[in-house]
DNA sequence: GTATATTGCGCGTATATGCACCCATGTCAA
DNA sequence: TTGACATGGGTGCATATACGCGCAATATAC
């Protein structure tokens, strides 16, 4: 069918698809907390960290599946702000413990507030039901081998 | 149930999972497309002007969805490398008239095996099946609304 | 036909992302 | 003890992403 092939040719990749809805739902994410003075990704860290309490840059990074280098970046910004301290590790001389501030929580609680508005109102928009079974989806992308092929012929 | 406080205090947030999904699958991709020379965010450009013919920044960027100064920003490696010409509008003497260029076009075949490849093993691991439910729900999240609430109380 | 509004793009700034490489520290074996 | 290796982290580089500002060219109002 034409149509079929019209949309292969357009918006066959999946990456892209990915790609451009994390960019939308990035963009209402933060748009949605501008005033609490946190995006979306900085919310994430601050909130890993409070939870799972003081830690290194590698042990946040593994937890948040992110590269090592891009969290080690990602913080700065929060760490500038005062809302993250980092302090040298107790054992380890090399490591580097990373901290909630107290102004850090309250920015956070703050932060809290919107983005439970942007998560609810992502949930009427997008119904209850579509949104498990996006979630699932997305688990199992993140989760299932995706490894790259032993360069194939 | 304490397994779904657990899920809520650490996973509960769509944008975070997204971005998470959006990061491995661009791995995955571009790890395949490695030695093309291509990424898949520079694949998906020149693949999409060559399509489309020859247009302005601000056309292919409506077209991709994608901010102005981003694709702006994202054609310049393209450039360096030979594979997108930039040149004067006919019309408008502001515009500039984007075109892929015999290298883009050679470039771009070659790319095309590993982007294919990658897209079938993505399926093959992901199951056809969920490949087109879970595309389908992505295109809605781009589709449907998601304004941004106006500054509620 | 000029004043005004619109539009096409670039640039500065800031963040997000990840690879390759380097240094300092820690560990362990010979 | 010392030399090989492992590990925590930073830096340089390159790209991806988008907002605000400004400039030049076009279109529109009057």
């Amino acid at each position: 069918m034409p149509s079929d092939l019209a949309f292969e040719a357009s918006e066959a990749c999946h990456c892209l698809a990915f790609r451009r809805a994390a960019r939308r739902v990035t963009q209402f994410y933060d748009d949605c907390m501008a005033a609490s003075g946190l995006r979306v990704t900085q919310y994430s860290i601050l909130s890993r960290l409070k939870r799972l309490g003081p830690m290194t840059i590698n042990q946040l990074a593994a937890e948040m599946e992110l590269d090592r280098t891009t969290l080690g970046r990602n913080i700065l910004p929060l760490q500038r702000a005062g809302l993250i301290a980092v302090g040298k590790g107790s054992t380890d001389r090399r490591s580097k413990e990373l901290r909630v501030t107290e102004a850090g929580v309250a920015r956070l609680r703050a932060a809290n507030r919107s983005w439970t508005e942007a998560q609810a109102q992502f949930e009427a928009v997008f119904g209850r039901a579509r949104t498990t079974e996006l979630r699932s989806l997305l688990r199992e992308v993140t989760t299932n081998g995706l490894r790259s092929a032993p360069a194939a012929a």
